[in-house]
DNA sequence: TTAAATACGATAAAAATAGTCGTATTTATT
DNA sequence: AATAAATACGACTATTTTTATCGTATTTAA
C-alpha cells in the first residue's frame, strides 16, 4: 500500500548510480541495466523521460549515454514523483474531480488534510538526500 | 501514485458516517452503500473485516448493523492502513524480501528513510482526525 | 417461519502496471 | 561512405493488482 511505482524505483537507482560516478561522466541504459538486472528498454523510457525533463542530460551516437545534468538538491522528491508519475496524492478527487460520488462524499476535506502533509513531506526531501 | 485503495476510503467513509450518528447507534452496509453510491458487497466486507479488527462491532440479524467499538482517538492511520491493507511503506523489500536485485540494489537504505518518514507522519495522525 | 441482516470464500471483470517490439534517429569510429 | 552503438518513442502485449460480483451459510428480530 502507498507503493511507488517500478519506473520510480528505476529511476531513483540510475540516479543513484550515475550520482556515485565521475562528474560528467556518461553511463548507457544498457550499463545500468546489466549492472542491476532492470529490464533495459522500460530503464531506457525512463531515462528519456528524465531527459525530457531535464533532470539527466542524453547524448546521442556511439559512447553516447546520460549523465546528471540539474542539481539534485534543488529538486524535491516531490516534483521528482510528479514529474515522473503525475499529482501526488493519496487520492485523486482533487486533481481530475470526475469522482462519481462528489457531492455525496464525506471524506474530502480531511483526504486534503492528509494529502498536504504528505505532499509537505516530500517537498522538505531532496532527491539529493535520496540519490548520495 | 501513492493511492489509497478504495478499500481504504469505503472504510473512511462509512466510519465517518457512524462517527456523525447518535453513539451507539448501528448502520447497515445497505445504508450506508445507498447514502454514498458504494458498491454494497465491497463495502460490507470492507466492514466485516473492520469488526474482524475490533475497530467496529457488527451486530447480526434484521435489524443488525455496525457500529463504532474502538476509541477512534487511540488508533493512529498508520496501524488503521496497516489493518486493512498490510504493512505500509513505499516498497516492499522490507516485508518480504523476496526482491529479485537485493544485493545488487543501491536504493534500499535511502528508501529505508523514506519509509520512516512516511510511518511517522502516519502514526502521528489519529484515525478521529479523519472521521470527525 | 420468514425476512433482513452479517460472514465469507470463490470467482470474474476491469484497470493499472510492467515489459517488449519495431523502427527511426543520431553520431563516433573505421 | 559504411557500420555499429547508442538514444527516442509509439504501439502493443503480458502480468499483476484492484475492484466488484456471486453464491451460500449463519444469525436473529419480528
Ligand atoms: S470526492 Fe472522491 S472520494 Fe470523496
Ligand atoms: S529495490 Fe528491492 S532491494 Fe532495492
Amino acid at each position: 500500500m502507498l507503493k511507488l511505482t517500478r519506473k520510480v524505483e528505476y529511476a531513483l537507482i540510475a540516479l543513484r548510480h550515475m550520482q556515485a560516478m565521475k562528474p560528467g561522466k556518461l553511463t548507457s541504459a544498457k550499463e545500468i541495466a546489466e549492472a542491476y538486472g532492470l529490464p533495459q528498454q522500460l530503464l531506457a523510457k525512463t531515462l528519456q523521460q528524465m531527459a525530457r525533463d531535464r533532470i539527466i542530460e542524453a547524448v546521442q551516437g556511439p559512447s553516447g549515454g546520460y549523465r546528471i545534468l540539474s542539481n539534485l538538491d534543488k529538486i524535491s522528491l516531490k516534483d521528482f514523483f510528479e514529474k515522473l508519475e503525475g499529482p501526488l496524492g493519496i487520492m485523486d478527487c482533487y486533481f481530475d474531480s470526475d469522482c462519481v460520488q462528489i457531492g455525496a462524499c464525506n471524506i474530502r476535506v480531511p483526504i486534503q488534510r492528509i494529502n498536504e502533509n504528505m505532499r509537505n513531506m516530500f517537498s522538505k526531501m531532496s532527491l539529493r538526500e535520496v540519490t548520495q
